[in-house]
DNA sequence: CGTAATAATTGGTCTGACCACTTATTTGAA
DNA sequence: TTCAAATAAGTGGTCAGACCAATTATTACG
């Protein structure tokens, strides 16, 4: 029969990992680029570039369009790991859960600009509360955000306590953000 | 939080999800494929796959070799290899913990109501950049909001970059706090 | 020597093709 | 007819090459 693909997504994240290890990389240090990676690995540049993004999403190494690909700081995910021991073993106050989804979420809207696309696809989702809420998340750049809400909007989820916002919150959510202005 | 132009890559995640709501998909749902989406959104399939690439990081979709994409169910297993992901690479971006950090105590400001007694603590510890803002934060009631902050700020802290916030930011913080109303 | 213009490098996107796997359809024998 | 095997169609996965956009290194010039 054909042979298989001498790569797969997950293979090709340990090799760029296990080349990070054995070129003794250190954070702040630059990857070779995505041509050479692909050269290196013998691997398609699209391959390289979707283990990259990857790593990216998962802070392991940061990209700058035109300068190269970084390695990042260490030893910082432990704040997630020790976050998410707490969401699923200890005892959390659902009070605390609403409360905190709340808190990131109107944080949230305030770092967002308030184009009229973003606003129409928010006013799209108005009726479930759960896609509203992520709606609103995918628009920030920041991916630590985007985990720590992640991690605490599906605990919030397995309450199973209904809706964070009524109806009447989330269009008046809309209506304030139209009428922010940007900072600076 | 680097807001900045809207990025190709999050408006394209933004489409998908746009896409998916209107088309009132339910978890086991399966998305138009691949091609399909590309066509419809007017941006080339590559760029439709990195953005299903993040969503299945965030656990939203699912991917199936030939089935097509699916909707998620709501406690996906997925939670637990990412978050394995995280204990294994040990890395984030260090702006995104300043940017994190700096929306968590403004955001803890708001949610503070400044007696005399609060101000006067602050004041007395706006020499020093952490003493400072953690009193900031042990004035919340939300000790979920505490305990993220906790972590985010212990790696801050092993980053060793110095400050968060220079004198003057403090000051201004005391300042805008002190000119705020309490909430209803 | 320092600065502006230019070239080289690198990530970002697009196009089209083919491979690998799954699902739907057709085929053909019991 | 029935149903299992063979085939076709559809879908995600990978690859190759090209061009665009942003950054960085080099050169030219005053």
């Amino acid at each position: 029969m054909h042979e298989k693909h001498a790569s797969s997504f997950h293979e090709n994240i340990s090799k760029i990992r296990k080349l990070i290890i054995h070129s003794s990389l250190v954070p702040g240090d630059r990857l070779p680029s995505e041509r050479e990676l692909a050269e290196t690995l013998s691997i398609s540049r699209a391959s390289v570039r979707e283990a990259l993004r990857a790593l990216s999403f998962l802070g392991i190494v940061e990209t700058r369009h035109g300068g190269g690909t970084f390695l990042c700081e260490q030893d910082s995910h432990r704040y997630i790991e020790l976050l998410s021991e707490f969401i699923v073993t200890k005892q959390t106050k659902a009070s605390d859960i609403v409360d905190m989804l709340r808190l990131l979420e109107s944080m949230a809207l305030t770092e967002i600009e308030p184009t009229p696309e973003r606003v129409a696809i928010l006013e799209t989702s108005i009726e479930n509360d759960g896609q509203f809420r992520q709606q609103m998340i995918l628009n920030l750049k920041n991916e630590l955000f985007i985990r720590i809400w992640s991690e605490v909007n599906r605990f919030f989820d397995g309450l199973d306590i209904g809706d964070l916002y009524t109806l009447e919150e989330r269009k008046r959510f809309i209506e304030k953000w139209r009428g922010m202005r940007m900072p600076e």
